[in-house]
DNA sequence: CACGTTTTTTACTCTGCATGAAATTCGAGC
DNA sequence: GCTCGAATTTCATGCAGAGTAAAAAACGTG
């Protein structure tokens, strides 16, 4: 067994909690509907977490992390040489695959985040700067190889289209249309919304 | 006096419930919040609304039908033989006025049907659609006078489009950039990005 | 200024949910 | 198959927040 029931049952707690905290938002994640999702009785969580709070805060965290990461790899799996452009669309269909199928985690952080209490989202500003710290880079080495429009705040136009990848979560219905098709449409938009 | 003293109350809880809605979430919007935000007694709402999902239900509804109005209105006052690309520039910014300064309603909405209870959800669809309903019409002028891209699937890519502006009320900072900028921003995104 | 009506307040009740504590089951090593 | 600690449940508590009732205040109109 490579890792104990226990790392088991604690990440089913903290999977629940994402997919309780996306649908539900903040507020409206109750203990038992995690409990219920994670198969657990509620007050098993406290076993593992000391807190409603603590629980939230981690799944909030493991979420922003993923985002990051799973962008950043599918940019250090493409040849280096790849023009900034090219990356940018790849970055683009990573972030919309993670958010939109690889797990609740990552779309549960980001659209969590404005809703935490002060304190806690305090404690992920890192986290998300670092998660836009990434596209940022990117943006800037478009502009650098001059494929960036020139009357285009940079920075303004990267969080109009993080914006328009984020709220994917909210419209997109697998049923409904394939997500090939959402990716394909995203990455137009922003090669030819951003191109010189 | 224009309006009874009355309506003048009753406005201000709603505009307090969506002020409230905004920044909590469905769950997390309580009645004692929206009071104090309102200057009225908790207990006092019950004279106005019988429940406190009828109350959210019409602060949804308000805020729903100010974000179609208001870019059906600055539409009505554009010149109709205007370009349907140029048009729909026009609601752009008449969007993210709205959604930005205007008042918290419709970025409450907007945020927030997600989020609430099946039944309520089910209440605004109609709304909902007559709202994405005024922008898909322009699209679809857009593409009829041969100014969207080909390989573009006109009703995603339209989705990605709202997704940008309403992610906007997420990040924006007033007291950090320009509204203007803003917009600019995003006319530029979007009319590079579904030009043929 | 008196009287009915509208609006607001004060003082409750009732419920749902986070959390606590103790009791119980499970599972690895002997 | 017994024991001990880890994992989990069952039962109980406390509080926050929706909703109610009835009194009080404000308002408008003769």
């Amino acid at each position: 067994m490579r890792d104990t029931k226990s790392a088991r049952t604690r990440r089913r707690v903290v999977d629940a909690a994402a997919h309780v905290l996306l649908r539900r938002g903040y507020a409206g994640t109750r203990l038992s509907d995690v409990a219920e999702v994670a198969q657990v009785q509620a007050p098993a969580i406290y076993y593992y977490f000391s807190s409603r709070d603590e629980l939230i805060d981690e799944a909030v965290a493991v979420g922003l992390d993923r985002a990051r990461s799973l962008v950043s790899e599918a940019l250090a799996a493409a040849p280096p040489d790849l023009p900034a452009i090219d990356r940018l669309a790849i970055a683009v269909s990573a972030h919309l695959r993670t958010l939109l199928t690889h797990s609740d985690h990552a779309a549960a952080a980001i659209r969590t985040v404005p809703q935490l209490p002060e304190a806690m989202r305090e404690r992920h500003r890192q986290a998300q700067r670092d998660y836009v710290g990434v596209w940022r880079e990117l943006v800037a080495q478009v502009q650098d190889e001059g494929d960036l429009d020139a009357g285009l705040a940079a920075g303004t136009a990267l969080m109009v289209v993080l914006g328009a990848l984020n709220w994917t979560a909210e419209w997109w219905d697998p049923a409904r249309g394939s997500l090939d098709a959402v990716i394909d449409a995203a990455q137009r938009l922003v090669r030819q919304g951003l191109a010189a």
